[in-house]
RNA sequence: UGCCCAAUAGUAUAACGGUAGUACGACAGACUCUGACUCUGUUUGUCUUGGUUCGAAUCCAGGUUGGGCAACCA
C-alpha cells in the first residue's frame, strides 16, 4: 500500500483536531437520514463519508433518524434504510433517534425560555412570514417577543398539553429579527402538530423543528464532526447558538457538496413523483437512482462506494458523470463476473455439413481474467441461434461478422463460413446457412485460418429462454432537474425495453436473483428478484463499450 | 439589493509559495477465439484585473460568473 494520496479537507479537519486534541483524540461521526424516503447515491457518498472517516480514524459513527416531522416520516423507510447501509457494507454504532430526544429538547426549551431567549408566538405563518422581512430588509418584532418569561413556560406548557390546535402557536428562539442571516430571525423552534409519530405515536403534539433538534441531538451524542451538505452553510451559526446558550458539548458542524449525477434526478421529492405517479416501478426500478434500484440493476456495493472515493469531497457544486459509474461497474464485474453466451435478437443459423442430431460438449473458459473461476461445458449442434446484428447479406468494409461467403468463429467452437439464406415473405431473414471447419474446433485448431471476427451462439435445441430487461438512461437530458419546464417531460420512453424470448445457454438456469454475468459481446447483467422456476429475468445492469457501435453511427 | 459558499482540461479531483499531475471521457493505434479487457499515444486547464514575492493555481484586494439563504420541511 503505497499511501501518498492526498488528504481532503475532512480528513485535513479531523488530522488537525487529533493532533490539537480538540475533540480529545475521539472521533464521532453520524449519519442522520430522515426516514421519509429510500436512500440514493447522494446519500452513498455521505454515508461513504460519515463512516469512512471515522473508520480511517479509528472513529464510529451513530445512525440516527431525524424524525421530527411526523406527517412525512414512516416506519417503511427506516427499515430500508438500515438495509441499504448494511448493504453498502458499514455498521452503526448506535441506532438512534432525535425522538429519542423529545423530552430532553423539550428541557432545552424551557432552559431557554428562562433565560428570556424564546418566546411563545401567537402570529400565523403568513404573519411571522410578513414579520421576517427579506434578506435585504430587516425584519420586525413580534408583538409576542416582549412576554414575560412566566408568560412563556406557562404557555408552552400548554402547548405541550395539546390546548392549542395546530398553528395556532410556535416557540420562537429571540435572536435578531435584523440578522443578515434569515435563519437569526428569531427561528421556530416548536411548531404544533396534533399527528400520530411513528415511534413516539401520540404522547407529543409539540415537535421540534430541524434547527432545534439536530445541533442538540448531535451534543447529546457528543458527535465530534457533523458533516453535511452545503445548504446548511447558513444553518451553522444558529446550530453554534443553540449549543453555545445551552452550553451543551460543542459538536461542529462541516460541509461538503452533495453528489449529483447527470441523466437522472436526485430530490427526494422527485422520486417520490416517479414513483407515485408511475413513471417506474417503485423505490427499487433498476432505472432509479436510489441505492436499492441500483442493487437491483446489478450495481454492487463494491462499485457504489468505489465511485464515492473516486469523486472526492470539496465545497464546489458539481455533477459527475454516468460513464464514471459504469466505469465503476464495469471494472469490477469484468474481474469478476462469470461469462456466459446469451443471444437476445436471435436468427436461426444452420451448419449444413454437420451431422444431424450430433452433439457435442465444448469447453468454456468461465472468466479470461480470473484463472480460478474454472470452465464449462457447452452443447454444440448443427442448429444454433445466433444473434441476427451479426449476419449481413451486404456487409459494409470492416465488418467482422457473417455474410455470405465470409468466415467467423463460433466462440469456443468452430469457423464457419456463411453460404445462404431463407427468407419470409416481408424480405427477413428466417435461417442462415453455414458451413464449419471440422479442423478448426477451439484448442485444437489446425486449419491454419485465422479470422477477424468472433461470435456467440446457443444451440438451438438445448437453449434455455428468458426474459431480458434492458436499461438505458431515465433521462434524455443530462439535468433533467435545471431544464425548464416539468423534468418529467425528459424522462427517456426507451428507458425500459422488454425482451420477452432470450436464447441463453442450459448452465443459467441454475443462477440465482443477484448472480451476476457478463453476456459475451452484449454487457453485464445480473438475475432479477422477480426470476421463477418457470421463466428466468435477467436485467442489463450496463452494456459492453461498443468499438463497432461508435463506428457505425459515426457513418450515419 | 443584504448575507453566505465556491471558481484548475468536457467531467471530477491533486498540487498547501517552487516542474500544473491523476482518473473518467473523447480521439488515434497495437493486441485480441468477447469490436470487451489490456497496452501505447494524442487532445484539452489555473475566471478576470491589480497587489505582495526572487517566484502565485496557491496569499491579499477589487471585479466577474455559478450556487445557496426569506418552509410551522430536513
Amino acid at each position: 500500500m503505497s499511501e501518498e494520496r492526498s488528504l481532503n479537507f475532512l480528513e485535513q479537519i479531523v488530522e488537525e483536531d487529533l493532533a490539537s486534541g480538540k475533540t480529545g483524540g475521539r472521533v464521532l461521526t453520524r449519519f442522520p437520514p430522515e426516514p421519509n424516503g429510500y436512500l440514493h447515491i447522494g446519500h452513498a457518498k455521505s454515508i461513504v463519508l460519515n463512516f469512512g472517516l471515522a473508520q480511517q480514524y479509528n472513529g464510529k459513527t451513530n445512525l440516527r433518524f431525524d424524525d421530527t416531522n411526523p406527517v412525512t416520516e414512516d416506519t417503511e423507510y427506516v427499515e430500508s434504510i438500515k438495509e441499504d447501509i448494511r448493504w453498502l457494507g458499514f455498521e452503526w454504532e448506535k441506532e438512534l433517534y432525535a425522538s429519542d430526544y423529545f423530552e430532553q429538547l423539550y428541557q432545552y426549551a424551557v432552559e431557554l425560555i428562562k433565560k428570556g431567549l424564546a418566546y411563545v408566538e401567537d402570529a400565523t405563518a403568513e404573519e411571522i412570514a410578513a414579520m421576517k422581512g427579506t434578506p435585504t430588509t430587516p425584519g420586525t418584532n413580534s408583538p409576542c417577543r416582549s412576554r414575560s418569561v412566566a408568560e412563556n413556560l406557562d404557555l408552552f406548557e400548554r402547548m405541550r398539553k395539546g390546548e392549542f390546535k395546530d398553528g395556532e402557536k410556535t416557540l420562537r428562539a429571540k435572536i435578531d429579527m435584523a440578522a443578515p442571516n434569515m435563519h437569526m430571525r428569531d427561528p421556530l423552534m416548536y411548531r404544533i402538530k396534533h399527528a400520530h409519530h411513528h415511534r413516539t405515536g401520540d404522547k407529543w403534539c409539540i415537535y421540534p423543528m430541524y434547527d432545534f433538534a439536530h445541533g442538540q441531538s448531535d451534543s447529546i451524542e457528543n458527535i465530534t464532526h457533523s458533516i453535511c451538505t452545503l445548504e446548511f452553510i447558513p444553518h451553522r451559526p444558529l446550530y453554534n447558538w443553540f449549543i453555545q446558550e445551552l452550553a451543551i458539548f460543542p459538536s461542529q458542524q462541516y460541509e461538503f457538496a452533495r453528489l449529483n449525477l447527470n441523466y437522472t434526478v436526485m430530490s427526494k421529492r422527485k422520486l417520490k413523483q416517479l414513483v407515485e405517479e408511475g413513471f417506474v416501478n417503485g423505490w427499487d426500478d433498476p432505472r432509479m437512482p436510489t441505492i436499492s434500484g441500483l442493487r437491483r440493476r446489478g450495481y454492487t456495493a463494491a462499485s457504489i462506494r468505489n465511485l464515492c472515493e473516486r469523486v472526492g469531497v470539496q465545497k464546489r457544486d458539481n455533477v459527475i458523470e454516468y460513464s464514471l459509474l459504469e466505469f465503476c461497474i464495469r471494472e469490477e464485474l469484468n474481474r469478476t463476473a462469470n461469462r456466459a453466451m446469451a443471444v437476445l435478437d436471435p436468427v436461426k443459423l444452420v451448419i449444413t455439413n454437420y451431422p444431424e442430431g450430433q452433439v457435442e460438449e465444448l469447453e468454456a473458459e468461465n472468466n479470461p481474467e480470473d484463472p480460478n473461476s474454472g470452465s464449462r461445458k457447452l452443447p454444440f449442434s448443427n442448429t444454433l441461434y445466433i444473434e441476427r446484428e451479426d449476419f449481413m447479406e451486404n456487409p459494409p468494409k470492416k465488418y467482422f461478422r457473417l455474410g455470405p461467403g465470409m468466415m467467423v468463429r463460433l466462440k469456443n467452437a468452430y469457423i464457419i463460413k456463411g453460404e445462404s439464406v431463407d427468407k419470409d415473405a416481408d424480405g427477413n431473414i428466417t435461417t442462415i446457412y453455414a458451413t464449419y471447419l471440422p479442423e478448426s474446433k477451439s484448442g485444437g485448431d489446425h486449419s491454419g485460418l485465422t479470422v477477424k471476427g468472433t461470435i456467440h451462439w446457443v444451440s438451438a435445441a438445448h437453449a434455455a429462454t428468458a426474459e431480458v430487461r434492458m436499461y438505458d438512461r431515465l433521462f434524455t437530458v443530462e439535468n433533467p432537474g435545471m431544464e425548464e419546464g416539468d423534468f418529467k417531460s425528459f424522462i427517456n420512453k426507451e428507458s425500459l425495453q422488454v425482451i420477452s424470448t432470450a436464447y441463453v445457454e442450459p448452465g443459467l438456469l441454475q443462477a440465482k436473483p443477484g448472480d451476476r454475468f457478463q453476456f459475451m459481446r452484449k454487457g453485464y447483467f445480473s438475475v432479477d428478484p422477480d426470476t421463477t422456476p418457470e421463466k428466468m429475468v435477467f436485467n442489463r445492469t450496463v452494456t459492453l463499450k461498443d468499438a463497432w457501435a461508435k463506428e457505425t453511427a459515426k457513418g450515419k
